[in-house]
DNA sequence: TCAAGCTTGATGCAATTGCATCTACCTCGT
DNA sequence: ACGAGGTAGATGCAATTGCATCAAGCTTGA
């Protein structure tokens, strides 16, 4: 039912990504660091600064599920790599925000992650190629849903 | 370190296709279907025909883990999609064969799954940029490993 | 004001994954 | 012929994920 086109664009996009995930996964785990999740989650709370951020506005930005955030915050927290502060005026939340040790994790993850990007991507097209290629996927993305 | 193109290739690369991903995955769950993982290795063992494959030979075709195969070969087996021979000359293998359940239910799989792809790709891209698209996810597999 | 319903985040439990290791069997060099 | 080392596949155990549900706190409408 999909075109052919369409069924091999699927295939490499789900091996291609598979596989360069993983092979970042090793170079993390090579390293003595965390996984990927906890960069996606400090690299958030970095650009959030010292305001933080709810659980909920990390669900938004990144694709973990609830209880996935509920969770990974545990062992962030666990490992002094974030603190959860209570908010003022949500007495169910809290506000997540790094710690210093938390943006030094972040920092020698993103030694070894970025490099990895350099060498998995960035090594393998052009400037030109690497642009159509963002364009292109831009236009996979989900559809804003309305509502 | 690696260019600001590169990580924004990297960054929708990765979000994207785990976007895409879970929302297949979710039109098989709404279908009461099994998830992609036995899609894949029915798809490759409907492939082989009567002849099936070997174990390791599933790993090489998907990126697949050895225990995982192993194991998501066990499930399959109990669900009587998959049979499992001795090998003639190896007392160590096994070949593994699809059954006519096995075939029918890729089938109702692909019901599913090929309207995803036809729907989250092929209806977002042209032929062209398809193509396109294939031809760069291409350069950015794995080279390969020599040894 | 207060009950119904929603939102936020946590958690018990089952299934899956990852890691390390194991067993059985093959292969090759001597 | 046999012992060392390699390959095929399974599995015990810990960590993670997924699902369903829960508790606590908000919000709204009558």
């Amino acid at each position: 039912m999909p075109s052919p086109e369409a069924i091999k664009v699927w295939a490499r996009l789900m091996r291609v990504s598979r596989q360069l995930m993983e092979r970042a996964e090793d170079a993390l785990k090579e390293g003595g660091l965390p996984p990927l999740a906890w960069y996606d989650v400090l690299h958030e709370l970095a650009e959030a600064g010292e305001a933080g951020l709810r659980p909920f506005q990390l669900i938004e930005r990144t694709l973990f599920a609830q209880y996935n955030i509920s969770r990974l915050l545990a062992r962030l927290e666990a490992g002094g790599l974030v603190e959860k502060l209570p908010v003022a005026d949500d007495g169910r939340g809290q506000t997540i925000r790094v710690t210093a040790t938390g943006r030094e994790t972040r920092r020698r993850m993103w030694a070894v992650y970025g490099r990895s990007i350099a060498d998995l991507v960035g090594a393998k097209l052009s400037t030109v190629e690497l642009n159509t290629v963002s364009a292109m996927l831009g236009r996979l993305r989900d559809p804003p849903v309305d509502h």
